[in-house]
Formats: C-alpha cells, sequence, structure tokens
DNA sequence: ACAATATACGTGTAAATTAGTCGTATTTAA
DNA sequence: TTAAATACGACTAATTTACACGTATATTGT
C-alpha cells in the first residue's frame, strides 16, 4: 500500500524539468530522458501518457516537444495518478459489480468502498503545484 | 500508486472476523482461513505479524487462537501498514541517506519528502474503527 | 507424561505486476 | 525528401507479491 511506482517518480520528475523553462519554451522527450537518467523509450512513454490526457501539449516534427498545457495548480495527485494508471481503485473487485469469486463471503466490500472515496478525496485535494513548487 | 494489497486485505477482514466475536472470544487461524478462503498458512501469516506488532493477542495451545490486543479506535491505517510492510516509505530511496545512483540528479527529493509526510499524516488519522465500523 | 491443538517462522517457489525494449508508424519543419 | 520529433503495439525482463512446505515451539486436557 501507498508504494509510488516509477511512472508517478518519472512524472513528477519531467513535469518539474518542464515547468522549470521559461513560458512557451519546449521540452523534447530526450532532454527530459537525459536529465532523468532514465532510457528515452520509458521516458517517452510517460510523456505521451501525460499528452494524451491533456497535461502537456505535443508539437510534432523538427523543433517540436511538450510544454505544459494545464496549470499545475489545477491537477491534483489523483488526477495524475488516473493519467497514468486509468484508475484509482484500492481493489480490483472495486471496478466491478460481480461478486468476488475467491471471496465470496467478502466481509469488507462496504467498508473498502468507503475508504476508497475517503483516500480519493485526499488526493483530490493535493495539487500538483502544492507538490512541485518546493 | 495507491493500491491495497493482499495482506491488507486479509487483515482487514480478519480483523472483522475477530471483532464480531463476544469479548474475550478466542477466533483460530483456521476460522478465519475458511471464513476467508485465503489458504491457512497466509492467513496464519497475516495474524501473526499483527500479533507480533502488538494489535492481536495470541493464545497458543488447545482452545486458543487470537483476540484483539488493542482496541481499533487506537490504531491507524498508518499503523496497520507499518504492522504489515514494516515501513510507509514512497519510494525507496527516502529510506536511506545515500544519493541514488541511478537518478544522481533527481530533483524532487524534496517533494517526494515533503510529500511522503503528507500522506503519512492522512493514513494516520483514519482510524481502523472507522474503517471497519460499517 | 503424552497426545492433540494451535501459534511461529525460515526457506523456497509460483504468480502477478511493473518496468523496460524493440520495431514501426506518423507528423512536421527546413 | 530528409531529419527530428512524437505515437503506439507487442514483446521481454525484472521485481514484487503471494503462496506453500516443513518444522519448531507453546499450551492444554486427559
Amino acid at each position: 500500500m501507498n508504494k509510488m511506482n516509477k511512472k508517478m517518480e518519472y512524472a513528477l520528475m519531467a513535469l518539474r524539468l518542464i515547468t522549470q523553462r521559461p513560458e512557451g519554451d519546449l521540452t523534447t522527450a530526450k532532454e527530459v530522458s537525459d536529465k532523468m537518467h532514465v532510457s528515452f523509450e520509458t521516458t517517452a512513454r510517460v510523456l505521451q501518457a501525460l499528452s494524451a490526457r491533456g497535461l502537456l501539449k505535443a508539437e510534432y516534427g523538427v523543433g517540436g516537444g511538450y510544454t505544459l498545457a494545464r496549470s499545475l495548480a489545477s491537477v491534483s495527485l489523483h488526477d495524475l495518478s488516473e493519467m497514468l494508471e486509468g484508475n484509482t481503485l484500492l481493489t480490483k473487485c472495486l471496478g466491478t459489480d460481480e461478486i468476488c469469486e475467491t471471496h465470496p463471503t467478502c466481509n469488507i466490500t462496504i467498508p473498502i468502498t468507503k475508504l476508497n472515496k475517503k483516500i480519493q478525496e485526499f488526493y483530490k485535494s493535493v495539487s500538483l503545484e502544492e507538490v512541485l513548487h518546493v
């Protein structure tokens, strides 16, 4: 529980690098990858995900790169997590209506559903600006 | 990020079962395992961890079993997580003083340290009683 | 004392998840 | 039309998580 995965780490590092540049200035995946010491492919994946979800704006071709499409103040940790992982569910079973096969007598569905909501609320309350502006 | 692991799931389910019994009544690992539909060994491991950390009290021998050693109101989700996983660190590097080898230019050490603290505070604020008393 | 019941725990293995790589397609500027 | 840049499907490797086996230890009832 509560471990940050690499995607999230890389995303935070990359966002930091991108926002440190002057407004309107583009940052390429290569630059980010070099500065983070993470392979180009892996770095590019993360940036692509953020671009596809509207957090970054990508410009193609020569002289292209990424720039911030939204203000970090308007994006929560919950949002970023969703962009990178697709969902923010505590357990897989919360996503489905089906009764869990292996735990047909699960006695914590309701507690976990409530807890999940509470945790989500917390992560929604933390903005990326707050996290990244040291 | 934010996925609940099996240990935590099993611990919550088991605690629910144990606290539903009349005060002073013992619950064996076998009973818990049967009711949860989780193997005896795995179930026993979780109960042993909670017992070793003082959340449960184990009684050996014939007629033995587990009972609650502390009030659920006095135990936070943060505590439970620590009992089961040993630490509550967002990233491994937070545990050491060493500079990360793969990311010698890591620009988010301070942000992550702060964030880790904030998240811990949140989990400390959620008691098991709150979580389990539907 | 002894057998049965129950917890405790080290070590090994399997399954699942996460991370990373390869190859190729697409877009754009010069 | 070539070089620079993002986009993405499919595969592989590495790590983590979950589980199982075997055995030791403690306690109780007869």
